[in-house]
DNA sequence: AAATATTATACAACTAGACAAATTACTACT
DNA sequence: AGTAGTAATTTGTCTAGTTGTATAATATTT
């Protein structure tokens, strides 16, 4: 047997019976070279078979860090993210990426009945659960009547908070497409996957009661992670408040 | 692929679609590392990068902003600054930097038909479209015949204006001659370039309807962001009054 | 002998953190 | 209202450490 995979069982072992736990950073591969005796090619192979089934996550100039296994998400109609993660004994949490005011692009200022260039509250996040990325998202609004949304996103990091202190009591999804897309580098290293792993995309506009387009969203799913289901949970999603 | 170059080019399209519009501040260093989820130094690579082609350019303690596009710049025997940017579809703005009352030097002595150490008016100033520094000038008048020239300049902020109410209605340009210069460290800062940065330097002479030299002229575009024309724009060139 | 595994070396790409320098926002004061 | 001083923010620079990749040489196994 090759020495690598020995390596690679003392490193599953480790991991398994928690010395290493999950989000974890295992020691530098100079570290466990030394440690078990050979060059550093050898442990890399070693953790390349453990990255290799998601076992492990390495990053660039960062170190290696223990991978959690993830479970399956629903989603529905009317879908709460915290609910959903909540019923499936997940620990949901957002991150904010960015919150700006900019000009809205064409397909902003189309999908919001905007004029070319109006300026839009653009929030970018993270969906987490356990820590773990599960999604990344974009939501974007008219900000020509919410102009507090963005401080009021900050301090709830919920779009439903922030749109309910704005006087958007409810809104309702007009509707949703979903399609497959390749991770982009960036969406990887949120996502910790390899660049071209397959995501979920679904774009949705969310309207107000008056019919007035109040959010123009888009979230990318991690494929491994989420699966996305309609229409089969309507009673558990009709009892849901939008997120 | 490396990742800033991906970021470099979520960058571009994000300027090419319109969310970040001419003139407007990027996110900060800091808040871009947060949304593509890497280091500050990446996303650093990457906006040198775009600094490196024009595309945006940097101030430090203030932060990154989108660059103008080229701007057109047509040089007749009339020239001017005011109408060849209206005609751009630019709004024309100048700031006074310096105006003065001093002896000639010889090359201004010789230029303007004067003995030296003669006085001269000395007119330092910015030229702007759109808020954005497009070139300095320095314009230099025989004090002898046009002694309240100073004040008029300072009230009017043109020197049309200011020649006008002196008595001087017309002039035209007896010559202009261009060469390249690197910005110095006060030049780059006015015209917010980098140090070393190519320059379009014009000097020109203007003579009243009697030949008289009234305006030697001295102007340093920045050279990303304009290019100068010649000669095929006579006919626009003589329609316009001179500035 | 050939294929595979391991070592060796060098460099590139990215992260991490600290500090300097310039700008901007704010506060207190006259 | 304006001015000086202070603090916070933001870009510029530097050093060090970590993973990714490429190439080549050496040992081990088949």
């Amino acid at each position: 047997m090759p020495i690598w995979q020995s390596i690679r069982a003392a490193l599953t072992t480790d991991i398994q019976e928690g010395r290493y736990a999950p989000g974890d950073k295992l020691p530098t591969e100079a570290a466990l070279a030394r440690r078990f005796g050979v060059h550093r090619h050898t442990v890399r192979r070693a953790i390349s078979d453990l990255a290799n089934d998601g076992t492990v996550y390495s990053r660039r100039g960062s170190g290696v860090y223990v991978q959690q296994t993830i479970t399956e998400y629903p989603l529905g109609r009317r879908v709460s993210f915290t609910r959903n993660l909540e019923a499936a004994g997940r620990l949901p949490s957002r991150e904010i990426l960015l919150i700006e005011t900019r000009s809205a692009d064409p397909k902003e200022a189309d999908a919001l009945n905007l004029e070319p260039g109006e300026l839009v509250h653009c929030y970018d996040g993270l969906s987490c659960a356990d820590e773990q990325p599960l999604a990344i998202f974009r939501s974007v609004f008219p900000a020509s009547f919410l102009p507090d949304l963005p401080n009021a996103l900050g301090r709830f990091n919920s779009i439903t908070e922030g749109l309910r202190e704005q006087g958007i009591t409810d809104y309702t999804r007009a509707w949703t497409s979903v399609s497959a897309q390749s991770a982009t580098a960036t969406q990887a290293l949120h996502l910790r996957m390899t660049v071209g792993a397959p995501l979920l995309q679904t774009i949705s506009l969310n309207l107000d009661p008056r019919g007035r387009p109040v959010e123009y969203g888009c979230t990318w799913f991690s494929g491994d992670k989420v699966t996305l289901t309609f229409g089969c949970d309507d009673d558990v999603a009709r009892s849901q408040k939008p997120d």
